[in-house]
DNA sequence: GAGTGGTCTAGACCACTCG
DNA sequence: GAGTGGTCTAGACCACTCA
């Protein structure tokens, strides 16, 4: 049986869809809809919220609700973990541990991970295989003040990532996507011509209010894309 | 006043991210969180809800909540409007329609639209310029079967996107986000030399069972990148 | 000031799933 | 079969915001 909140966000949102209530009109009162469908006040309450969230109707209190002029659409953006998304299409994947070495990051990293200058962060680079084809470079740093314990792990077994997952689930994260021509040492590692189109996701991730970890993924543009939905 | 369940929410993450519960660990029981906390089940219910939503917790039946192994980050992606996020950054927006004529659309297209072959589209191509630098190519198919009046609108005034928000509110988005090599039509409108790197967005729009509208937009690499926040 | 949404309670029944 | 989460009710108080 399905939710009665359910069944009822499908009818407003049919309303909303097939023009009865155009953008920008207004919605009946809570109270309205509530005895309209012969609910209480909260499931009403709870069938809107979700229309909120994707973000085809607006709430404020003593104005009551509007179908939103959908200026800004909004999707949930999944980022493939690269093993799950080469497994997942059938492919073989690889993993090779290019380099790591305690070193000074770079002073965006620094400031990220609240380091004193001079101080040393776990820098790894290494790459992913699909089929044998290189599908993504990985080039991260880890805050070693947070995660210590990353110093002693042998990332050639298991990828840095997976490590992480395991480690301490994040609070927080930021994500940067970007097209950009190949720099030589990436256009290397990835078997690309100089300055070819890469696809490079940048992602910096905190759990309370340290930095945890700071990625930057290149791909080949041709092998890569990210496919996202929205609404129901 | 804040509600109690966003703070029993803020407590639980906190749980969570100081390791009290690691990832894969099991969470008491709503029935027990509810007496730890002094309010009653549905509130926690609440506050685990989000934490569902934000990836960090998963729930089952019978089987209770656990600390999720974060495999696939998630993260809400707006994709910007152009106008708004030129003049957001305090920049000049203008618009140029480059062509608009009804064409029997790509093969592609015609299956999302659920066209009869042969029968027409509206195709649309227009640039977006940021303080006169080409910013945005458009490259978008419009539904004429769901919306015929669009034969009948100029959209030398106000933009494609600008004029279907005002139409038809969108059930349904589907986006790939990719990186390319500018084909050559796309380079030469954009300024750029052949081949350079663009990102890509292509979307489709559908509202109940039919798609209103396919478009290509194509940026140039170097002043176009998506920024996406995760989590609280 | 008054109307609307935001939240909460106390209790209940049900669906799903694990053992 | 039994335990857990999913949902719902009836009623309530409060916060915010508009007129």
């Amino acid at each position: 049986m399905t939710p009665k909140y359910k069944g009822i966000r499908e009818i407003l949102l049919a309303r909303i869809t097939d023009g009865t209530w155009p953008p920008g009109a207004a919605i009946p009162h809570e109270a309205a809809l509530a005895e309209e469908f012969g609910v209480t006040r909260p499931t009403i309450s709870r069938a809107l919220r979700d229309l909120v969230e994707g973000g085809l109707v607006e709430r404020r209190r003593r104005a009551g609700s509007r179908v939103a002029l959908r200026h800004t659409p909004e999707a949930v953006l999944r980022i493939p973990v690269v093993r799950d998304e080469i497994e997942g299409r059938g492919g073989i994947y690889a993993h090779l541990l290019l380099g790591r070495r305690a070193a000074a990051p770079p002073a965006a990293v620094r400031a990220a991970f609240g380091l004193a200058p001079g101080k040393p962060a776990l820098h790894i680079r290494s790459l992913h295989f699909d089929n044998g084809r290189p599908q993504q470079l990985e080039d991260r740093w880890i805050n070693l003040r947070v995660l210590p314990e990353a110093a002693d792990q042998d990332f050639s077994a298991t990828s840095p990532n997976e490590w992480l997952v395991r480690q301490v689930p994040y609070s927080r994260a930021e994500q940067v996507l970007r097209a950009a021509a190949a720099e030589p040492a990436a256009a290397e590692a990835l078997h690309l011509p100089p300055g070819a189109a890469v696809f490079v996701i940048e992602r910096t991730t905190w759990t309370g209010g340290d930095a945890i970890t700071q990625v930057r993924l290149t791909h080949p543009a041709e092998t890569f894309r990210i496919v996202t939905r929205d609404g129901w």
